[in-house]
DNA sequence: TGCACGCATGTCATATCTGACATACAGTAC
DNA sequence: GTACTGTATGTCAGATATGACATGCGTGCA
């Protein structure tokens, strides 16, 4: 992850990296928090092997680019099934899901 | 898992084992079902050993019992956010959640 | 017998999520 | 410069999930 995107992501409202310290963060919340950006960022990597636009999966997924968009960026206005069905229907098998999870989401340098 | 208890599930729509042969599910709902059975399991477990009963779970995850039940069977209205919302309330980790996935569903004997 | 506990299942008002749309911005090509 | 592609972000009506409640069912126990 670029750091413009985690300072983004920051200023949207999300602590990256360990956040839990810095916020009031409940364990329970930032390992919730954790799980999404996990899921999102294997999402984007899976889109962009796959090498469609936002748009193609928006249409592949019976969404919308902007949704997709949002997912990716593990927007709160986003639920975690919904990724995890994006990434289904990317071809993800439930154990590449639970190894995006196992792997967490990218920490900050 | 009971065969009783598998009983119940398929009757209330879902397929419990292989179960794409029979209904007509596509890959992606499969696995998504599959996901979701894994974590009702992982949850039972996680409130049995801990000594909990489905209203004591409630409480503490601020839901209601007959809620907390409609999870632990996999019921089509609980979403996989709350399943694992709640396990994470129980101290699971984010690690803890893959290994549940990878482990899958209980297979029918 | 009655009564309490734990769990399952159905319903419903409301809270939350979703898709769609508009719009903005960066990069690239012309 | 314009035009196009890909992405980000805000909004909102409609769809879906949620908690709460009622109720039923089995089990244990006095």
């Amino acid at each position: 992850m670029q750091v413009s995107k985690r300072v983004k992501l920051e200023a949207a409202g999300w602590k990256v990296g360990s956040a839990d310290e810095l916020l009031g963060l409940t364990p329970e919340e930032s390992a919730y928090i954790e799980i999404k950006l996990a899921l999102s960022h294997t999402l984007r990597q899976r889109r962009l092997n796959n090498k469609l636009s936002q748009f193609e999966l928006a249409k592949m997924v019976h969404s919308s680019q902007s949704r997709i968009a949002k997912m990716e960026a593990g927007d709160p206005s986003v639920s975690i099934d919904l990724i995890m069905k994006s990434l289904l229907a990317l071809g993800a098998s439930p154990k590449d899901v639970a190894k995006a999870i196992s792997a967490g989401a990218p920490q900050a340098a």
